[in-house]
DNA sequence: TTTATGCTTAATTCCCACCG
DNA sequence: CGGTGGGAATTAAGCATAAA
């Protein structure tokens, strides 16, 4: 029982920004002190909740109140999945309090979490080129797209505030797609010297559709990338090094005497 | 034996009425 | 008007109990 009120301790947290270890006690059904070690064991977790003694005072989350699960910071999301067992263990009770957290979500904030998911699209059509582990600023990136904050990018020795769209995987190679004041950009991430999530509220269209736009980038990137096209002949051997260096662009027309 | 929980008491903090 | 003391609300800590 214990994964369930810790999820619903730190939603209440964040839906008042503060609550007395007796409110906790009533809303999760179980003794005050009870209530008080789930707060302790939140706090220890790492989750930035502080009590203050005295009346009016209770359990404050740091960073005032929020109204929203997507108003999760990345750290919290971490600490509360750390305290809650390992990610993925299909532990029934971790499951639960995780459907009952979505269930918990009000319907505006769906289309959010929706949005969230929509936040990356993953194209495994790649170039052949072969990088497996994604660039450490993929969880940064894809956390300011998900909380739609701008964000201050260096890269390529110039630095840019940035309204990330979305996040794509081509096949192991991260891009960022982004709105920025020289026009819509699409960055490489692991060519991003360095990113900033700020407090700072990002645009994005209403329209905007990132599987349509990706696939928009994507026919841009490959008309620049071959402006030329040619008839080789080679050996049978070397056709593997081929497909993995150009990918779908090389395409075999016909085979005669192994070449 | 360990872990989670509940109960009781002490300490802390704030509100408010009272009084000079 | 300002200081003071009591009471209420709250956390902190220690001990007991039950279950795994």
């Amino acid at each position: 029982m214990r994964a369930d009120r810790l999820v619903t301790a730190l939603l209440l947290l964040q839906a008042r920004g503060r609550v007395t270890a007796s409110e906790l006690a009533g809303e999760l059904e179980v003794s005050v002190a009870t209530a008080r070690r789930d707060l302790e064991a939140l706090s220890a977790a790492g989750i930035p909740v502080y009590p203050q003694a005295g009346r009016g005072g209770g359990w404050q989350l740091v960073g005032g109140a929020r109204t929203d699960l997507t108003g999760l910071t990345a750290a919290e999301s971490q600490a509360l999945f750390v305290l809650l067992g390992p990610a993925g263990s299909g532990e029934p009770v971790l499951s639960s309090a995780l459907r009952k957290l979505v269930r918990a979500l009000p319907a505006t904030f769906r289309a959010d979490a929706e949005a969230a998911a929509r936040a990356v699209v993953s194209d495994p059509a790649g170039w052949g080129e072969a990088e497996r582990e994604p660039p450490g600023l993929v969880g940064t990136l894809r956390d300011a797209v998900v909380r739609r904050r701008k964000v201050r990018l260096v890269y390529g020795g110039t630095e840019r505030l940035a309204d990330p769209l979305g996040l794509a995987d081509k096949d192991g190679i991260w891009y960022l797609l982004a709105d920025t004041e020289a026009g819509r950009r699409t960055f490489r991430v692991d060519r991003v010297v360095s990113a900033e999530v700020t407090d700072l509220p990002a645009e994005r269209p209403d329209d905007f559709d990132l599987p349509v736009e990706w696939a928009r980038v994507v026919a841009e990137m490959e008309r620049r990338r071959s402006p030329v096209s040619a008839v080789v002949l080679i050996d049978a051997r070397f056709l593997p090094v081929l497909r993995s260096h150009f990918g779908r662009h090389c395409e075999v027309v016909a085979e005669e005497g192994g070449r």
